[in-house]
DNA sequence: CAAACACGTCGAAGCGCTTCGACGAGCCCT
DNA sequence: AGGGCTCGTCGAAGCGCTTCGACGTGTTTG
């Protein structure tokens, strides 16, 4: 391994010289700087990590929390992943995956050890139990998510009530008055997701203000469950004609499972997705759906990160503003003479 | 932030005991032992990452370099990548999440700082620019996925080409005759990428010894995309009766445009799909499948690189045997007389 | 019964970097 | 012309940890 000194010996200079021209800290002259630069060149020295952190106190790493389940919104999280690696590299920092299995621990150990400078998480439930001990550490640190109590944090989300007032009224302008919403797994309202309680929220006090009627049912995702739970919503509510799904893996069953009974969409049913674009779009009926922006996200996050390591910004929740785009899933509600 | 040193003062002993204690390189007095470890307890002890990376020339701290592109496989990368996250947490590693994006460069910068002890690399194309790197630097590392050449390199990937011969094998037991395969987007093949090319050679190698006719199309997947590619299929060959997707974004559409050609599935075609068990359980036909064992790979993989790391462990080539599941979506051949 | 050997502990020397204060050299200002 | 600048560079002091050799003690061994 080539080091500072060995650079420094090269290039005539001093150790401290060539660590001023690698930080800019200090102003260095051209002709110093560049034969610095050579000497760097040609030896192939890459600053060793750890000594740098060490003698910093700063990793120049940021941690990413990323859920462990499965279970859901897989692609989703991987670009949010994707995102916030690519743009914390712009940044001119690493990122170290950690996933939800350690819990609260995993938060303790990254900001006790200065593995990392700063967090991101995601996957947040209402009433995180991470939080009190985010707060406490007083580590920069983002939500990708929106908890319960946000006071003294930084959350980046979608505003999912919104989201689901959206849909609601989207539904409700084309004339329906029952709808359906396929949800994501019960045991992702167990645990207090707060994107979904807050899409839920939102559906529902915007169906109550519009004189709709909601049926909501959590869905594991998968044919066979979509299929169960379809029938369940008609034999409850046979009137049904507008569909919600918040569920990625339930919308092409969902699809499927309408065709089945014969009814079309947009003409029998309308479908309205909450999913990132790129499935609305493959789907086998172009969706009509409130993009999930996963990228935005992600990067808005490291972004907001960033400027807090830098002494800049401070805490500010971010709600971004929903966008539907209707595309060919939803149509008008069949004339009420149907009953 | 709490210090070794202040540990040692707190237990009244010196901070090489204490050290000694964590590390468990020397042998400790039960007594000494645990009034450092209560002492730790106490204060709440952590390790300064850095200053032991320093000292010690190991960072605890494996890089996981992911493909950057999300055109493809994104529930196996994130299924992969979290297996190597957790797996790794058992070992005592943390994982460093690195993007395709900077290529080889990634390679240069990682085992040059000692940022990590280790690497993984996914998506490797059949001669990848990152290898040669690999080998010169003499750094631990893993494939995902099997290049070309192997030699010096520890790899764990599927063997796609027995899975490729096992999918024929499966239609032509049932007396399939004509064979289409549903391929990874185009670019996935152009850049090479091994086990698109293997499939593909195990497919044809076994086709060709039992007298099947073999029609390859890549696909971008998605709804669209798979309609042109069905028609075209069945423009050019009119008897295709069997069908091999490896492309999970493929899968519903195709079933979906089979359905709506009033095809059955598995009377009249039949579909056999390389895709993780979840994906073929999930789908709107239980697919007769070859399955992608992500998480096994991950967890390989990384007790691979663990393995070197201690020292155990020589360069390996780790070929997992493919299990085809027979479910519903294959069956016999309709008979000849079709013609 | 002295020599040999664990065993448990300590002190000190770094690991490679950042950063602070110091210092000479050239500059401007009055 | 001399005091006060700024500019560019250097030396040295750590950052918090690991690890090596050394040093008692207590225990075995020929």
């Amino acid at each position: 391994m080539v080091t500072l000194a060995e650079v420094a010996q090269h290039a005539g200079v001093s150790a401290s010289t060539v660590s001023y021209v690698l930080s800019g800290k200090r102003s260095i002259s051209a002709a110093t700087r560049q034969r610095v630069e050579e000497s760097i060149r040609e030896l192939g020295y890459h600053p060793n990590a750890g000594a740098r952190a060490l003698a910093s106190s700063r990793s120049n790493i940021i941690a990413l929390m990323v859920p462990l389940r499965t279970d859901m919104y897989v692609p989703v999280m991987m670009e949010i992943a994707i995102a916030v690696a690519t743009t914390a590299r712009a940044h001119g920092y690493d990122v170290l995956l950690l996933t939800g299995e350690e819990g609260p621990d995993a938060v303790r150990r990254v900001t006790g050890s200065g593995l990392a400078d700063a967090m991101i998480l995601m996957d947040v439930e209402l009433d995180d139990e991470r939080l009190p001990l985010l707060r406490a550490s007083g580590q920069p640190s983002v939500l990708i998510g929106l908890p319960a109590d946000a006071t003294g944090l930084t959350c980046v989300d979608l505003d999912f009530t919104a989201t689901g007032a959206l849909c609601v009224e989207h539904l409700a302008m084309l004339g329906h008055r029952d709808i359906a919403v396929v949800g994501e797994a019960a045991a992702v309202y167990e645990r207090h997701t707060g994107f979904a309680e807050r899409t839920l929220e939102g559906l529902r006090t915007r169906a109550g203000e519009l004189g709709m009627r909601l049926l909501h049912r959590p869905c594991e995702g998968g044919y066979d469950a979509m299929a169960v739970t379809l029938a369940r919503i008609f034999d409850e509510r046979p009137d049904t004609t507008g569909f919600v799904v918040q569920n990625e893996s339930a919308v092409e069953p969902l699809l499927a499972l309408l065709r089945q009974r014969g009814l079309a969409v947009p003409e029998d049913v309308s479908v309205v997705a909450v999913c990132p674009d790129q499935v609305a779009v493959q789907a086998s009926v172009r969706l009509t759906a409130v993009a999930v922006p996963a990228q935005e996200m992600g990067r808005r996050a490291v972004d907001r990160l960033v400027a807090k390591l830098e002494g800049r910004g401070e805490d500010e929740v971010v709600l971004l503003a929903p966008e539907l785009s209707v595309r060919a899933s939803t149509g008008p509600a069949p004339s009420a003479a149907r009953h």
